[in-house]
DNA sequence: CTAACTCATAACCATCCAGTTATGTATTAT
DNA sequence: ATAATACATAACTGGATGGTTATGAGTTAG
């Protein structure tokens, strides 16, 4: 399980969000496929998968001369529960807003 | 609203993270003190208070010589809402995997 | 009025990082 | 065997970024 720190620095950016998100939709695919349409070199996607890999985000499988990803999205588990804890206080905030507004209605 | 790459990109600092984190949990503080404890100097805290300002996670409110910031988890929306179109592949698979092994207990 | 205080901004610096090209290592095709 | 393919790694580079000190602008205290 990885820290929310490495998770939220992996996600930071855009382009290796893009590929995360394109192995999440269209399931597993090779480092060839997803270079395709990246619109950077093959190493830059080797290296933002290796990154996203380090995150436990994706996961790899070989195969001949391919490498075969795909996402793991049970790793943004730190991160819901990190956005829970945060998000919580929105609510309870809300919660005192709406308690105040009761109490002013009467 | 803000996109989801400001605010990945605002919350992928640790320190920045701390620095809200610290608003959520504690409410309004001055920039004062947030520097005694962020362990930094008072330009680098008042740095990342702008940054998490543009990307709507604090609100700061001037009283005389001091700036009160104050922490708005609702801006975590954008992220709680990106988060659960990919966390549903998560249950999309844990779903199927469930009904395979449904199957296979007949 | 002057001094002290709170904060923001400017200027600068070191480091990190996302991209590149070049190259190496397997693997498949001819 | 040779060539082509698929990927990873190394070495490098420019730009972003997190930190610093110096300074300015506004506010309170003496």
């Amino acid at each position: 399980m990885q820290t929310p720190d490495t998770i939220f620095k992996s996600l930071s950016d855009p382009t290796r969000r893009a590929i995360f998100e394109r192995l999440c939709r269209g399931g597993e695919q090779t480092v060839w496929m997803l270079t395709e349409d990246a619109g950077i070199s093959q190493p830059a996607v080797s290296k933002h998968l290796g990154i996203l890999k380090l995150a436990g985000l994706v996961g790899d499988r070989r195969e001949g001369r391919e490498t075969h990803y795909s996402a793991k999205p049970q790793a943004l588990a730190p991160l819901l529960d990190w956005m829970s804890i945060y998000a919580a206080f929105w609510h309870e905030r809300f919660d005192h807003l709406e308690s105040l507004l009761n109490r002013m209605d009467q």
